[in-house]
DNA sequence: GGTTTATGAAACCAATTGGTTTCGCTTTTG
DNA sequence: CAAAAGCGAAACCAATTGGTTTCATAAACC
């Protein structure tokens, strides 16, 4: 397979036990199978979310001698960041939040 | 079906058609058919991103006369933004990372 | 009242997802 | 060298996803 990016920052988090393994790897870098045993599943399906990961350029890995380590990677989390930011003017600031509703009221004074 | 949240946040927005539909709703409340004249599949191809939305309470939809509006509601952003807040010490602060790297070096004499 | 507009609900479908098991290869170790 | 450890790749599978079409209902309009 070659390095197309396949899956996305979004849809690489939208998986609970993807979150689970970046917060593994926030502390620091582990093997497969390391990672594996925080989970009730195969090691196989765990080598593939890291795969999702990695097309997400969430974590990289690299090998040392027979096993694979990864660790974090968590520079992408900015485009997450940056599409989070634009909204933050509709939530944290509740005026803007009242704005928005008022001029959303055309014909509802029935 | 009961009210159980099937979907959650991070789920609502790995799919990048419901991602727009968050931006037209941000500018302004819209009724499905509105917001479907922006995309290249059926209504109710749409009707469903905005029931996935719903579910993770990121829009809220009224009935006016024949048809339903919905609105931006992006209070449930705030655990998108929680969960970032905890990585950000991880980039946004390279000597973080650096430590982090450093740290992970046990006997990688390549 | 009948037609159009806006929607909801259901059946259906192909592709993707998230998991499994099996097999083979490489590296470490006794 | 042989066994075990760690991994990659492939085949397979059920459930979910993202889309469709069809049909029924409610409201608006002439």
């Amino acid at each position: 397979m070659s390095a197309v990016q396949k899956h996305d920052v979004f849809q690489a988090i939208a998986d609970p036990t993807r979150r689970e393994i970046l917060k593994l790897l926030s502390e620091k870098e582990l093997p497969i199978s390391e990672i594996t045993s925080h989970f009730p599943m195969s090691r196989t399906a765990v080598a593939k979310h890291l795969q999702i990961l990695s097309e997400a350029e969430l974590v990289c890995g690299r090998k040392v001698g027979r096993e694979k380590r990864f660790r974090l990677h968590p520079g992408p989390l900015s485009e997450l960041k940056e599409w989070l930011s634009y909204y933050e003017q509709f939530w944290t600031n509740k005026l803007s939040i009242l704005t928005h509703v008022v001029e959303s009221q055309p014909e509802s004074g029935d």
